[in-house]
DNA sequence: TGCCGGGTTGCGGATATCCACAATGGCTGC
DNA sequence: GCAGCCATTGTGGATATCCGCAACCCGGCA
């Protein structure tokens, strides 16, 4: 299994108790006593999934969610609550937990949650790998090369996009054609595809 | 306001109750005591809001919203639950409801609630149309220029699509065209980007 | 000062696309 | 059978795109 469980819980017990578990399910993990034990720690390239603790001391597990989204993270997060509360819950999936469960909860339903989420959390890296190969060849293009690609995904021909760069057609080709070499396609259309969405 | 409210509640204290409360916020709202008796009078065009009692008699609320799910409905549901209920909420959460309230409920809060799904399920048509245009479009497309219409979309040349299709270029140059005058575009360009993300 | 990358341009030819005009064959419905 | 839609093809010319070859200007850098 790729990925960690990163357990945090200012219950000791509790921590004991799901390390124990995963490693029992050969699913690795890691915990913390508190929210800002773990951020102490955190870097936005890890791999896995969190199983938080709704109310600690300090940070809460959703304040903590909060704020490694706002970081930019999209690591799927798991709550564990041990109060009835609906408005919390489904609050925290709407803003995208991957579950949240109450306890006192069934093992092996919590580590088959767990390994669902590292599971998606795995493909999403997938997308994500696509995703920034294709940014960085976006990003090897040079300042006028961009100019010229939008206008071409803009279906402009080169003859008007010289007229609106002020520069021969000739040029403009050129361009392109660095372009279609750089990005990796060799026809506008692929192009269209390749960034359809982005812009 | 755009759109009504669809109450499905089995108990006729409730409904009256929501009934007047959403009348004297000029909310436009019907109630049903039963997810049946609401199916009959269902039409995959209404607009609005649903507001479902999560427990009935026969089919429950949440299985009425799975229903209306694998019918294509995308009807934002309030769902009302007098159990104190988590995995419930989680799960309809997850599932794609608007909201998962507990009984009783704060009045104001519920019809603020109920507004926001009704201005949500208003823009979601509107960008329906656009989308519903679209494929009107690309629905008087004739099965042969769809055909062609797929292999532009590869980039291919219309030298290459002849050859695929075993007909003259000139032939394929005359579907292209007209694909593009069906579609509105004027480019191959212009195309991908209508068509990106479909297919 | 010399090298290098980015931007620029010209020339000329091979390919492709875009289109108007014109026409044939098959199938469907009235 | 005729009208109408679809698919098909041809001719020929105007435009565009695609490219190799060659070259110039400029600013940053060793």
């Amino acid at each position: 299994m790729i990925g960690t469980a990163y357990i945090v819980d200012d219950d000791e017990a509790i921590r004991d108790a799901l390390t124990w578990l995963f490693k029992s399910r050969m699913v690795a993990s890691r915990a913390w006593h508190s929210a800002e034990a773990f951020l102490a720690d955190w870097r936005n390239d890890l791999r896995g999934c969190l199983v938080l603790d709704v109310r600690m001391e300090g940070m809460s597990g959703l304040e903590l969610f909060d704020f490694l989204s706002e970081q930019g993270s999209h690591m799927p997060v798991i709550f564990l609550s041990g109060h009835g509360d609906i408005p919390l819950a489904v609050a925290a999936v709407k803003k995208g937990a991957f579950d949240f469960v109450e306890k006192p909860f069934n093992d092996n339903e919590l580590v088959d949650r767990v390994i669902q989420a590292l599971a998606f959390d795995a493909s999403r890296q997938v997308r994500r790998a696509g995703q920034a190969s294709l940014d960085a060849r976006i990003g090897q293009l040079t300042p006028r090369e961009r100019e010229v690609m939008a206008r071409i995904l803009d279906g402009k021909y080169n003859k008007v996009i010289a007229d609106e760069l002020n520069i021969a057609m000739r040029t403009v080709e050129v361009h392109r054609a660095r372009i279609f070499e750089k990005m990796g396609v060799k026809s506008a259309v692929e192009l269209a595809q390749l960034l359809s969405g982005r812009r």
